[in-house]
DNA sequence: CCTGAAAACATACGGTG
DNA sequence: CACCGTATGTTTTCAGG
């Protein structure tokens, strides 16, 4: 899962006690209720009521493995930047776009583009495939930019 | 953690039991060995032994919480597109720029600028202040392309 | 929010093909 | 070497206060 756009409005978390626990999931999904606990100073079972409120509430979308790209076959990622052909028809490109399991975000941008694809395929043969099919599904142009390297790529890390 | 660039080199997954084993934790980072054991047909403590490994060879890198950017106080984000005021300088941007925590993934692309950023911030203020910062850090120019609404964003998902 | 007991789970180990 | 089964400690869960 973790899909975003239209989905509950959450807002920020004020409760320090909750920011404590949403950083340590973050560090480490699988961290424990009794390491949660001993990091915040309550029982378990306060923890847990708040980790299942937070869950329920959509602040905690779920928990993810993080997996190397390189060992999953997809070592080669793209930023790919489109414009519908046709301004003047109906936009959506998103949900054209949702089914191709190559791409992993797809973002509504202001600027030259309408939307920003971060992609991610085996090889540039399967980037050319991808790209021709999201032209196809979508009626836009695209414009890609080639990731050479990432140099970071982390879980966002606010402060606190 | 979850860093990436230069590090150990991961051979992509041949085993289909691995792959198996990978993609749930994918989809359920929190999910128990049990529930592995179950899907893979093997033994918990067969499915401990390979999740053990495919951690400490670095598939796995670690497992994360994935939380609501909002819940966050981060409900703004954008690329950051970035090109060096002197190209005879070493280039050491991404060190320089590790240190911001905004900064969600460093990317060197191909094109016409050097690094694309990815970065969450609470408000167009503090955007406009980190980018500031990005160029006063990094010695570069930036391009900016502002989120306005993110339709989807996945943790990779593959076929299988 | 806490305690406490029962169920589920993770872990380590000895044994098998 | 990868796997299994069992024993032990830990964690989760859920009742009740």
């Amino acid at each position: 899962m973790t899909s975003d756009g239209p989905g509950l409005p959450v807002a920020p978390i004020d409760d320090p006690v909750d920011r404590k626990i949403v950083a340590a999931l973050r560090a480490d999904g699988r961290g424990t209720l009794k390491s949660l606990a001993d990091v915040t100073g309550l029982s378990v079972s306060a923890v847990q009521a708040r980790v299942r409120r937070l869950e329920t509430s959509g602040v905690i979308r779920g928990y993810a493995a993080t997996v190397d790209p390189e060992a999953l076959g997809l070592p080669l990622a793209a930023l790919v930047a489109i414009t519908p052909l046709d301004p003047a028809q109906p936009d959506d490109a998103p949900e054209r776009l949702a089914g191709l399991s190559e791409i992993e975000a797809c973002h509504s941008v202001a600027g030259d583009d309408a939307y920003v694809l971060f992609v991610r395929v085996a090889s540039p043969t399967a980037l050319e495939q991808l790209i021709r099919e999201i032209r196809r599904r979508a009626h836009v142009t695209t414009r890609t930019t080639v990731v050479l390297q990432t140099f970071f790529e982390r879980p966002a890390a606010p402060g606190s």
